[in-house]
DNA sequence: TTGGAAAACTAACGAGTGTTAGTTAGTTTT
DNA sequence: AAAACTAACTAACACTCGTTAGTTTTCCAA
């Protein structure tokens, strides 16, 4: 299993946490057990629970660890930028630049927080749903700027959003293909299609 | 639970089926038990092996029967016509309209796949692959006719069916959009996206 | 060197898993 | 009437699951 000189600078619980959430991208979180976990880092599965409260709290930290990241990101946008196809354009690099940043925990945040008990699963789309919103208003402030299409804005912030979450399941760090060109590229895409004209 | 009268003009394995595809949708498909879909449909676990082989057969049948249906539209829409734009056009309306037409079924293809052993798995990613390279090749005849503009094929197909397979965690039967309104506005947004000029 | 926390261990609990075996009642075919 | 088939049942097998309790080992600060 996975040892490197990185490794011995990292406490006992981000060992665990790094190993868990890369077994959870390979086989999915209700297929990875306690036992897998702690056989990946040599120990018995008993043991975790000194470093962890339980399995759920890995899906906890890292769903809600990543749209915390997502939020600082979307606020700075805000922050900085006032024109939709600016602000849109940077939105899409912090989003991509989040995504990529490690993949195996954008896994959980993508497909498996439906796994999360009732009321994390309702935190989670709440404030799902509020991110969703930040792009939304990026796409009204645009028409209302004479700059966007008069689109369904719940229609093409979806699709947007569709896109750019989509990246984790192909993107390859060591592709050709690095994220800041994904975001430009995404960005191209997203604001002029694909037909000439 | 469920109880219609279409439902008694269904075999009893097309009942366990639709109930099966219903609860795996809500709850993910390692997560329903055989006694899940059993008490669902009245019966007990072990009754269900009179109708079906085993957990795995659902998963299986699904998926690659999606896939039979995607690959038939595909190549519909390649034998009628011939200018790119309209090829991706009516290969987005076909998509969206096998789609939309089972979500239950469209949950397993797009998501619990996954889960397939490890030989079905690797036949849904290859039949996956080439109908995402008939896409491809959309694009491409796109880029060759002088209509399309000059985008990686890859990353352009990724994208498009990105936002086309994720209509299925949005839609909703009795919701305002349709799948054939859904299909025009995403072809349009595909093809000219969101900025005007 | 030593006391005590931190971190590992073994063992087990109680629940749940897909699946098989063997049986039975009711219906259809021969 | 006899045989075969269908579809349900009960019971059980052989695991795996997350987690807890109790115990032992490791290791560092005093």
């Amino acid at each position: 299993m996975l040892v490197s000189f990185v490794f011995v600078t990292m406490t006992r619980r981000q060992q665990i946490m790094g190993t868990a959430l890369c077994l959870m991208r390979k086989k999915g979180y209700l297929n990875t057990s306690m036992r897998d976990i702690a056989s990946s880092v040599n120990m018995e599965a008993a043991s975790l629970y000194n470093h962890i409260k339980g399995k759920e709290e890995i899906l906890i930290d890292t769903c809600f660890g990543l749209a915390e990241t997502l939020e600082i990101g979307i606020n700075e946008v805000n922050d900085i930028y006032f024109n939709a196809a600016e602000k849109l354009s940077m939105a899409i690099h912090s989003h991509i630049k989040a995504l990529t940043q490690d993949l195996n925990a954008s896994h959980l945040f993508v497909h498996e927080w439906r796994h999360l008990s009732d009321d994390k699963r309702a935190q989670f789309i709440e404030r799902r749903d509020l991110y969703e919103k930040e792009f939304r208003d990026i796409v009204i402030l645009g028409f209302e700027e004479g700059e966007f299409k008069d689109v369904d804005p719940k229609f093409a912030t979806l699709t947007i959003l569709a896109s750019l979450n989509w990246v984790g399941e192909w993107y390859r760090p060591q592709g050709e293909m690095q994220p800041k060109e994904i975001a430009e590229k995404l960005t191209h895409f997203i604001l002029s299609g694909l037909q000439k004209n």
